[in-house]
DNA sequence: CAGTGGTCTAGACCACTGA
DNA sequence: CAGTGGTCTAGACCACTGA
């Protein structure tokens, strides 16, 4: 160990700190996992055996593994031991991010037009979403936001007036519904769905769609501290706009 | 901290663990956060203060701002200081199931039809995506997936024979390709689309779809250590399928 | 009972940033 | 320079599981 790391700081750039020693026990383990070494649900070694073999605390063991199983990578119990991990349920990460970001990072222009907003009085439906009464006022806006002036999304959308009172006089051709939202209500915690469907005829129309042609629609529904404060519908056009995502175990 | 714990011991019911103290700090961090007392940027509190405050030692503060930190709540940099993390991209997490437990797990029934499992030579897409030669050999399969009898998904699935050259053999009635590609390959890194669209001719006939209907398709690509394992285009009729996914901050 | 992981302590040395 | 976070140590006490 002591040679190694004499060793390796000859070789490394100046500045370039070394991999810290409960990385290099993460990398080794992960390596291992990988080659198929330990198959799923094999025991693997204890904190006290990486202690002896690593040479180090076994605090530096003990986050190296901790991060492991945050990482999805082992399973650990009390009393028991570590075990690599059944990977048998995928879970994938997958960014919904604020359309107008989205679009200026491919480097091309986004402008929103606006069709609807106002307060509305909140039918069943709207009501129940927004966790408000029936008949109680709720704002609804509808915009559809353009990637090089060709309709990409039509986001039809209600709010709950509580969370965001000023929310009718926001320019939303200069910021978009989502950017304002999270600076008003800045931690929240949001579900949503992803279908494919037909458009409205209203929004087959704004869209400069048919209403045979197909779509892919986000529903998202948002909620801070328990409080609903958003429900949206974001319709695209089948062939220009699709969701990428990536897992990485 | 210790009358603390003296008092919360005789409170709690036996065997309830009492919330660690990281996980305490962590809870008021994030209560901070949420009711807006720092905003997105502001300087935190560091280390020495939270050590002060707590009554803990500096390890256990880390531990909690570090954590925060991988969730993406804060943001930390060394000789500066913590800061309340820019919430303006939202990464959702979004799970891709093995569509046989997903369908169990909704206490439905599941089962497949193969309509095709053969050997074939790649054409130029095929072997581009799979990373092999043109005219090499690769494993491809068509298999509907049905839940409660109604067909819900067309998989049609191309495999790298050098990663699973047992692939053909398997009985996929029983056993789905992505259950046994996993068993194959324990370790694996997938991109994935989910657009709107139409049916092929042929995917149409096997869903009992006109293919004017709009469907959802997750095309997915995995690698295993930077080879390309499998390919897949999953099909689903668009009323009897969608893709939930969760954001908590 | 011995072995496991969950958590904490009270120190330490270091690299880094900004005044 | 004082203050920050990044990391590690060598101990400790505990709850838990299974023989």
């Amino acid at each position: 160990m002591k040679s190694e790391s004499a060793e390796s700081k000859l070789s490394e750039r100046p500045r370039m700190r070394a991999v810290p020693p409960y990385e290099r026990i993460k990398l080794y383990l992960k390596e291992r996992l990988e080659s198929g070494h330990w198959t799923p649900g094999a025991l693997m070694p204890s904190e006290a055996e990486l202690v002896t073999q690593f040479s180090v605390s076994r605090m530096t063991v003990n986050r190296a593994l901790r991060e492991l199983q945050l990482e999805g990578l082992v399973d650990r119990a009390q009393g028991v031991g570590t075990f690599a991990a059944q990977l048998h349920r995928v879970s994938s990460s997958l960014t919904i991010r604020d359309i107008h970001e989205e679009v200026l990072e491919r480097g091309h222009t986004h402008h929103a037009t606006v069709h609807l907003a106002k307060a509305e009085t909140a039918t069943a439906t709207v009501a129940q979403r927004l966790g408000v009464a029936v008949g109680a006022t709720v704002f609804h806006t509808v915009i559809v936001h353009h990637e090089n002036d060709v309709a990409l999304q039509c986001e039809d959308r209600y709010v709950n007036p509580e969370c965001a009172p000023d929310y009718l006089s926001v320019d939303f051709t200069r910021m978009t519904p989502t950017h304002y939202l999270l600076d008003v209500a800045p931690l929240w915690e949001a579900r949503f769905a992803v279908a494919a469907g037909l458009p409205t005829p209203r929004e087959a129309k704004l869209l400069g769609l048919k209403t045979t042609d197909p779509v892919l629609i986000v529903s998202r529904r948002t909620v801070n501290r328990g409080v609903p404060i958003t429900q949206a519908r974001l319709v695209h056009p089948a062939g220009r706009y699709q969701i990428d995502g990536v897992f990485k175990p």
